[in-house]
DNA sequence: AGCTTTTTTGAGCGATCACTCAAGCGTGAG
DNA sequence: CTCACGCTTGAGTGATCGCTCAAAAAAGCT
């Protein structure tokens, strides 16, 4: 009961990093910040963590591994890939979603203001992103496979394509008086994912 | 001379404190480092340019006056409205270039770090995207009067998702060994404003 | 209960932050 | 040459940064 007590405090710990940081990112954050989201002492999220830099780096990974499990819950669910990719952008888009710190993802989010300065960040970043992309190009060539894409259709550059493009509408979303437009563009997105069936025959 | 002199290392000073925040971000960068990039000591960085911030908001309107003085040279020369957009994509897009500090737009990457913990900057920062977005629209237009585009098209549409796109461009080419990759993006987005034409008729 | 081990605590560390201002310096008028 | 004035200088301001660690509190064990 103590043991998973404990890991649930550390996963709740977690989380509420996971969120501040994707609100104020990593250079605006203070520790004092930290303390008083996570309701720690300095020492104590210097034991459980590390530095600030540890606990930046664990948040972006329960991130990423939260946006893998929803993605893949979404793709399981959906009748077919091209189908299921439609539904993760206008349903798991942080865009789409209001119980978000930030309507733009938080890799991309923090990857800009990190790159320099903390260069072992940036490549965890990049290797988070990179399994981002690997999976929506999987996810195309399964569509290829079920026949919703022609067969000289290329997965990775759609899949490039559709990342940039989910990107650029997050950090669009970060105007709030533009987040509605964000939005809109994200269904019509969806539906330009949509479309590609079409073009099989 | 004197006074020509001094709005010239003024200019000077200014562009590299520019490239500086433009690399850095605001966060990331500190007196220390304006410092040493522009040459001066800490008063006369404070008598020339008032603070941090304010210097940090001249760099960004320095930097959006000089990307509309090139993006309009850009569509005065082409032959007309379309061909000019494509071009600015290939051209001037930061990623297809290599003679700047960044390869992402200075206005989209720092927008992104600066919002909750300066107001003042986000404001600015947002009224100038808008401005770049309605020179897109505006091109839109014209290139709509002649006869480009179809009536039905609609220009804000188009210059929204013009501006999300090349900013995920931008995005994307922040991990250097994605580069290449996001230059390719940029040529095949210019193709697709040139593609647009075809549907006209 | 008493004793050991683990965890929490928060005052305070040196470093660095953005920023100031009295003193030094160069320049031009008289 | 002298002096007054405006610009440059950089040591120094208080505040805050990320982080430490000895002491106190809590938990575990017999």
């Amino acid at each position: 009961m103590s043991i998973r007590s404990k890991s649930h405090d550390r996963d709740k710990a977690l989380a509420r990093a996971r969120d501040l940081f994707w609100k104020q990112g990593f250079h605006a954050t203070s520790l004092k910040d930290i303390e008083a989201a996570l309701h720690m002492h300095p020492g104590s999220i210097y034991a459980a963590f590390g530095n600030k830099e540890t606990l930046f780096r664990m948040a972006l990974e329960r991130y990423a591994e939260e946006v893998a499990e929803s993605r893949q819950k979404i793709l399981d669910a959906a009748p077919d890939a091209l189908e299921g990719l439609a539904r993760f952008v206008e349903t798991a888009h942080p865009v789409t979603r209001d119980d978000l710190p930030q309507p733009a993802c938080f890799l991309a989010k923090t990857g800009m203001d990190t790159g320099l300065t903390q260069p072992a960040l940036r490549a965890a970043i990049s290797a988070l992103l990179d399994r981002t992309e690997a999976a929506f190009a999987q996810t195309y060539r399964q569509a290829q496979a079920e026949g919703a894409l022609p067969a000289n259709a290329d997965p990775d550059n759609l899949a490039r394509r559709l990342h940039a493009t989910l990107t650029g509408i997050g950090v669009y979303a970060l105007r709030p008086e533009r987040r509605e437009q964000a939005r809109l563009m994200a269904r019509d997105l969806a539906d330009e994912i949509r479309a590609l069936r079409h073009l099989a025959s």
